[in-house]
RNA sequence: GCUGCUGUAGCUCAGUGGUAGAGCGCGUCCUUGGUAAGGACGAGGUCAUGGGUUCAACCCCCAUCAGCAGCUCCA
């Protein structure tokens, strides 16, 4: 007699083992037909699965747990990828196929490169292996059966896979009839019931993808794939997909007129003059909150002697990424990082305990010789503007300076709306320096400051910087691709290198701690970021153009001026639209160019000096004098206002 | 850096072994208008660069450069 628990604490009795599958039909046929695995004992496992003891089993379907069902369907979709290809280029060697965040993918090794236009026809093979509805088989093997039946097939990745996986039996997963021409693969589990469940599929792209992530590896094809229950789900996706596409900031930076890049200088970003308010405002906003904070700031050289670069240990871990000159027969370094610069400003008076904490801020311009491979827009240049800062201060201090400088990033992340950003904490590498003892002090410090601000982050175990742990903030770009934006370290490794002090209390020298720091991590990438964040249409405080006079024809043209006049006295960003055409088109282009007010004037408004204001985005109008609208839109300047309030600041 | 793809007008893209096209934008003119594209005409291209094949190359081949996707890296 085999008990069954199900999730509600019922129990069914069964005479003998029973698989999971007819369990459900037990409970109903509906919950049979929707099922797509099972739950036994919390293990996710196939609805095949033969139960022989007494244990708590949950039917998954993808009502009660959709994720789960997502990435059953899409791991098995990957299989019926596999399968296609196979079928038609029948020397592939399979490699590894998971379920990834949007979808999934197969990599295989196979001469032939696949291109896009070879997706079709895999389509349509595996149109073929679903229509058929052809059931996933799984069977297992001891691991000695496995390595010699694989060995015997010669296909490596599969042995090596093997080799990884773990326990002494491992598992094949079988489509189609083992007799005539099926498909099988070494799988862990578990897959759908059968191909027909997968609904809707799509293969979207091809890459190329290291062996298990070793660059000395040979070089796979990957294929990415995406399925969804439906067709409508699917469909819903690629809609997102183009939209998203939409709010790419490379695509925005050209249609702003907001940057530029140019084959004579890859990876360096060109900033327009619309580009440049952006930045200036951003630097603004940024110097003054740092100034409430209690920053001074400094600015150092960006070409600076090779023996620095030496003395700070960026020669032996850096070299590779640095831009090297020669000045009158003497080597100089392009700077990739700004501390060492700092550390001589440090250096060149003496320090007591009583200026401490004493924060250093530096806007300052580094260069990385990045690979080509990896320039990204704005999100990975090969020169960039880093808001650095390091603050100089005694190891007790360090607690309340890490609490300090995340408050400030919150709330300079806040006032961009950035809300979706997520935090990891790096700990002691293998390779690293400083006892183990001063390691614990600044982790803990690290994870106390995370702890009073009640910061939900991931740990990454062992990825600190070899100099001290660090704390990184991350936001995401509109296409799923996370970036880093800013980071907290704490340093052990440059007070040491540099023979920097500072006079304690008891008139004796000693080390300072060194906390580096970035908010917006790199100005470029924060730009880029702030750009998809806003799909380019900026709050007014950021907005390249402010305010454009749209005259009704050009008999307003003249008032058109006044306002202009007037608007510009009053500091905000603005232009007149005298061009000649309906004010239809006047208005479709300041939207396509994202002004957030436009003022729609002819000989009404200008008979009593008044505006139609036009707010972005919308198509309301409201009418009022044209003081009234120059006062509102320099409070919400003033107030950096997320939203366009102009309507209910008139109210 | 690696693999694959791409490079044609300012932008988005079509196209052919016999020296090029559309839409948008731009310019001029008509029009003088009331809330998401009024109309007409016109100017713009060494078809990324350098080699090669060919009677002939934008098209085929090779290399280089740049861009895109991913991997690796960075963090």
């Amino acid at each position: 007699m085999i008990s069954i628990t199900l999730p509600d604490d019922n129990v069914l009795e069964f005479d003998g083992p029973v698989k999971a599958s007819e369990v459900a039909e037990k409970i109903g046929p509906r919950l049979a037909q929707d099922a797509l695995a099972a739950r036994i004992d919390g293990q996710l496992c196939d609805l095949s699965t033969t139960i022989d003891s007494n244990i708590k089993l949950e039917i998954v379907t993808p009502k009660s747990d959709p994720a789960t069902c997502t990435d059953l369907l899409r791991h098995s979709c990957a299989h019926v990828m596999a399968q296609a290809i196979c079928n038609l280029y029948s020397d592939t060697k399979l490699v590894y196929g998971p379920a990834v965040e949007n979808g999934f993918y197969y990599d295989i090794d196979l001469d032939r490169p696949i291109t896009p236009d070879d997706f079709e026809a895999i389509e349509a093979e595996m149109q073929k292996i679903v229509a058929a509805d052809i059931p996933f088989i799984r069977y297992e093997m001891a691991r000695e059966e496995v390595m010699t039946k694989l060995q015997a097939e010669g296909n490596r990745y599969k042995i090596e896979n093997a080799q990884r996986a773990q326990g002494d039996t491992l598992s094949f997963y079988v489509t189609g009839d083992p007799a005539n021409n099926c498909f099988e693969d070494l799988c862990l589990g578990p897959h759908i019931p059968s191909t027909g469940r997968i609904g809707a599929f799509k293969v979207m792209s091809v890459a190329g993808a290291y062996f298990h992530g070793d660059a000395s590896e040979k070089m796979l094809q990957r294929i990415y794939g995406t399925a969804f229950a439906s067709k409508k789900e699917l469909d819903k996706y690629l809609h997102q997909l183009e939209e998203a596409k939409k709010r790419d900031h490379r695509l925005l930076g050209r249609q702003l007129d907001l940057f530029s890049f140019h084959e004579e200088g890859p990876g360096f970003a060109f900033f327009h003059p619309n580009g440049m308010i952006v930045w200036n405002e951003l630097l603004d906003f940024w110097r003054h909150i740092h100034n409430d904070c209690d920053y001074k700031e400094i600015r150092t050289p960006i070409i600076l002697n090779e023996k620095l670069w030496h003395q700070s240990g960026h020669w032996d871990n850096y070299k590779e990424n640095m831009y090297f000159t020669q000045i009158d027969e003497n080597e100089f370094a392009v700077k990739p990082m700004n501390c060492p610069g700092g550390c001589l400003v440090y250096k060149s008076r003496p320090h007591s305990y009583k200026e401490f904490p004493q924060r250093i801020a530096e806007l300052g311009l580094v260069h990385r010789h990045e690979a080509s491979g990896v320039l990204h827009g704005l999100f990975r240049v090969r020169q960039f503007t880093q808001d650095d800062a390091h603050i100089y201060c005694m190891p007790d201090q360090v607690e309340s300076e890490v609490i300090g400088v995340m408050n400030l990033t919150i709330e300079i992340y806040r006032t961009f709306g950035l809300d979706d950003i997520y935090l990891e904490l790096s700990t002691k590498p293998e390779k690293h320096i400083g006892s183990d003892e001063i390691w614990e002090m600044a982790t803990n410090a690290l994870i106390r400051a995370l702890g009073s601000r009640g910061e939900k982050y991931a740990i990454n175990e062992g990825d600190g910087a070899f100099y001290g742990p660090k704390i990184d903030f991350h936001a995401r770009d509109c296409l799923g691709r996370s970036w880093q934006l800013g980071t907290i370290q704490v340093d052990f490794s440059m007070p040491d290198r540099f023979d920097m002090t500072y006079v304690d209390r008891d008139n004796t020298e000693k080390r300072p701690v060194m906390i580096h720091r970035a908010i917006l991590g790199s100005i470029e990438r924060f730009l880029g970021i702030i750009i998809e964040h806003y799909a380019g249409a900026f709050p007014l405080w950021l907005a390249p153009e402010q305010v454009r006079i749209l005259p009704i024809s050009e008999k307003t043209n003249e008032y058109g001026e006044n306002l202009y006049n007037r608007l510009r006295q009053s500091n905000l960003r603005c232009t007149l639209d005298k061009a000649d055409d309906k004010i239809n088109a006047k208005i479709k282009r300041a939207h396509d160019q994202r002004i957030p007010y436009m003022l729609v004037v002819g000989p009404k408004e200008q008979a009593d000096d008044l505006v139609a204001v036009r707010i972005r985005g919308q198509k309301n109008q409201c009418v009022i004098k044209a003081d009234m609208f120059v006062a509102h839109a320099q409070k919400e300047i003033a107030e950096r206002a997320l939203e366009l309030n102009l309507a209910e600041a008139s109210d």
